[in-house]
DNA sequence: CTAGAATGATTCATAAATAGCGCATATATT
DNA sequence: AATATATGCGCTATTTATGAATCATTCTAG
C-alpha cells in the first residue's frame, strides 16, 4: 500500500538534524519540561516533538525551530536580537550579490 | 480555493528559518550554482528550493538541510568531521541527564 | 518494590508539503 | 538594445507529514 519511499540524504544534513534534535531534548530536559509540555507551548503534537527530538528528516522546520525557541535552544548561536540584527545584515548583503547566476551553457565549468 | 491554514509561529523562529535561507542563497550564489542546480543536486524540485530560500515554515527539515549541505553552507559552524564529532559527544551527554522529566506541578520553574 | 507518570512506538484519517508543469518577469551577457 | 537564461509564482495531482488515540516500556519518586 504505502511505499517507503524513503529520499536519500547526505550524512551531513542526517548529523545536523540530528544534533539539533539532541541539543533540544539536552535543553528541555535541563529546563525540566516534559515532552507534552513542550508540545502544548508549541500548538503541535506529542510525537511530533518526538519525531523532531529523534531528528528525523520530515519535520517542517518551522515546528523544529518553533520547539527549539520553547526550550531555550539558540539557534545559530544567537540570541533573539542579535538574530534579527543578523537578519538586516544578511538582507543588505544579499542586495550586493547578483540576482541571477548565469550558468554557461556553452561555457561548463564542471571541475571537481 | 486553498486556505492559508497558518500556524502561528514564534519570531524568533520565523527569523531564524529566513536567515537560514538567505545564507543559503548567499552561499548558492557565491558558488555560482543555478536554483535548477541545486534542486537537481539535492532531489528536490525547483520550487522547492525557492521556497527554502524564502525561508518559508512548511519546508522540511531534511530539504532544508540538504540544500544547505549542497550549497556548501556549514550548519552549526561546523565541518562534516566537527559535526560528527558534536554527535558523539552531544550522545554522551544525554546519557547522562534524566531520561525523564518529572513535571513539578509543585513546583514551576519559568525562570528566563 | 510499587505506583504513577513520561516516553517510545504504532496505526489511521486528514491536512499539508512536494513535484511538475507553464507563464510572466527580471537579469546577465553579447 | 537584443537575446537567452534564471528566477518568481501561479496551478493541480500526488506523496508525505501531522494529529489523535492507543499500547508497551522505561523511568522517577515515595
Amino acid at each position: 500500500m504505502s511505499k517507503p519511499a524513503q529520499r536519500s540524504y547526505s550524512g551531513y544534513a542526517r548529523d545536523a538534524a540530528e544534533l539539533l534534535g539532541m541539543m533540544i531534548r539536552s535543553a528541555r530536559t535541563e529546563r525540566e519540561l516534559t515532552v507534552s509540555d513542550v508540545a502544548e507551548r508549541a500548538g503541535v503534537s506529542r510525537g511530533l516533538v518526538h519525531r523532531i527530538e529523534k531528528g528525523e528528516m520530515g519535520c517542517s522546520i518551522g515546528a523544529v525551530f518553533e520547539v527549539a525557541a520553547i526550550v531555550g535552544l539558540p539557534l545559530f548561536e544567537a540570541e533573539p536580537t542579535a538574530l534579527t540584527r543578523h537578519l538586516s545584515m544578511m538582507r543588505e548583503k544579499l542586495t550586493l550579490l547578483p540576482k541571477a547566476v548565469r550558468t554557461g551553457t556553452t561555457r561548463v565549468k564542471d571541475d571537481f
